[in-house]
Formats: C-alpha cells, sequence, structure tokens
DNA sequence: GCGACAG
DNA sequence: ATCTTGTCGC
C-alpha cells in the first residue's frame, strides 16, 4: 500500500498558493484546452487552442511520453501532471486561459489537477470533468441548466448541462468560478451544445494513436 | 466498518 | 482512462 501523506502535503501547499477569487486575465480571446489518454504505459497528450472571439481552433498540438504512476482519485495530478505540461510546452500561441480535463476547487483539498497545473505553471486554469469527486449538485428547478456544486456548506463549482453533454465547471487557478462558467457556457452556446476545444483535444488523444510515430503532430 | 472514488 | 458485442433509440 502507497501512502499519500506527501501528494496530500503538496495538495495543501497548492491550495495555499492558487488563487480562486480572481481573474488573472480580464479579457481573454485564447482559451487552450487539454486531455490525455493512455495505452499500456504510454500517454498520448493533445492541446487545442481556441480564439474565442473567432470560435476556431488556431493551434493543435500532440505529444508521447511513459507514464508510471497508477490513476487514484484524489491523486490525478501524480499521474497526468506530466503529460500536460509535456504538451503544452510544445503550444506556440499561448493562451490566456488553460481548460484542464479535471477538477480545480471541487476536490477534497480544493486542489484538484486543474489548480495544480496552474498554481506550477503560473497560469490560469478552469477545471472541467464529466464525474463530481466530492459534493453535490443542487438545482433551482429541473429545467435550470446550470446549478451549484456544494461540499461542506460552500459552493465548490457548478454544473453546465446542454442536450449534448454535462459538465462540472471548477475555479483552477488565476480564474474565478463565475468567469470559468461564463468561458464555458459562451463556448458551448456557440457550438451546438459542445465544449468544441475540448472536444477536438479529446479527438486528437484517440486518433493519434495510429500515426503516432514519436509524439509530434 | 462500508461505500464512493476526476482520468 | 481502457477493454469491447450487440443493442436500444431517434
Amino acid at each position: 500500500m502507497i501512502d499519500y501523506s506527501v501528494a496530500k502535503a503538496i495538495q495543501e501547499e497548492t491550495r495555499k498558493k492558487a488563487v480562486f477569487n480572481q481573474d488573472f486575465v480580464s479579457n481573454p480571446k485564447l482559451v487552450a484546452a487539454l486531455d490525455v489518454s493512455y495505452k499500456k504505459s504510454k500517454a498520448l497528450s493533445a492541446v487545442a487552442v481556441y480564439n474565442l472571439e473567432r470560435g476556431e481552433i488556431v493551434e493543435a498540438k500532440a505529444t508521447l511520453i511513459d507514464v508510471k504512476a497508477p490513476y487514484v482519485p484524489g491523486y490525478f495530478f501524480l499521474r497526468e501532471i506530466n503529460p500536460l505540461v509535456a504538451v503544452y510546452g510544445l503550444v506556440e500561441n499561448k493562451p490566456d486561459v488553460v481548460m484542464i480535463n479535471g477538477h480545480g476547487y471541487s476536490h477534497p483539498r480544493r486542489a484538484g489537477i486543474a489548480t495544480y497545473f496552474g498554481v506550477l505553471l503560473s497560469v490560469p486554469t478552469i477545471g472541467v470533468a464529466r464525474k463530481l469527486l466530492v459534493g453535490e449538485e443542487q438545482c433551482r428547478n429541473e429545467r435550470d441548466d446550470t446549478c451549484i456544486v456544494i461540499d461542506k456548506g460552500e459552493i465548490i463549482g457548478m454544473s453546465v448541462r446542454s442536450h449534448i453533454e454535462k459538465l462540472y465547471v471548477s475555479s483552477g487557478h488565476g480564474v474565478s468560478l463565475e468567469t470559468s462558467i461564463s468561458i464555458v457556457k459562451s463556448i458551448i452556446e456557440r457550438h451546438g451544445g459542445s465544449l468544441y476545444p475540448m472536444k477536438i483535444a479529446d479527438l486528437i488523444t484517440k486518433r493519434c494513436w495510429a500515426n503516432e510515430q514519436g509524439g509530434k503532430h
């Protein structure tokens, strides 16, 4: 059995350094979406840089690296931080905000992978997950497509649903929950209910295995 | 003690 | 996340 006390201490330090209630950027124009897929001990990570004004992908990159750490709920960063940092380093058009596939503040210690990535690289991040790790939804009514997520008496994130998918959004670092929701909703409303750049990053990670020859794309 | 548990 | 056939619904 592995001892996660060190990883836990890292997350607690990360939470102290993180900023959840301020926006480092006032008018973001470039938003990057990062995602990772796995095959045996290899991780294929991808990034799609999206122009909010034009509603288009302006850059895409992918890379393949080895991973050793197993996936453990609550300690996702141990497994996925390296693939994420590796592919982010390939980006030429540095984004104003980075969307990470996973939780940010909505985490047992308020420091999910999105928060860890943001503090580590000192970039604004948003956490976007498909399942809750902690907390429970509180919807005002059945019609509302945006609900708050409560844990231990505080709002830790929000759910946003379209007719295509349901996402759990939380602040990562340097992007408030309100701004995070605003960005996510503006994208899905523009692309038929799909978080377009994240979908593209996801497709890249799953379709580049066939013609992978070392990673770069 | 038991169940739940981001990707 | 990944491994995977047939099957249900529009």
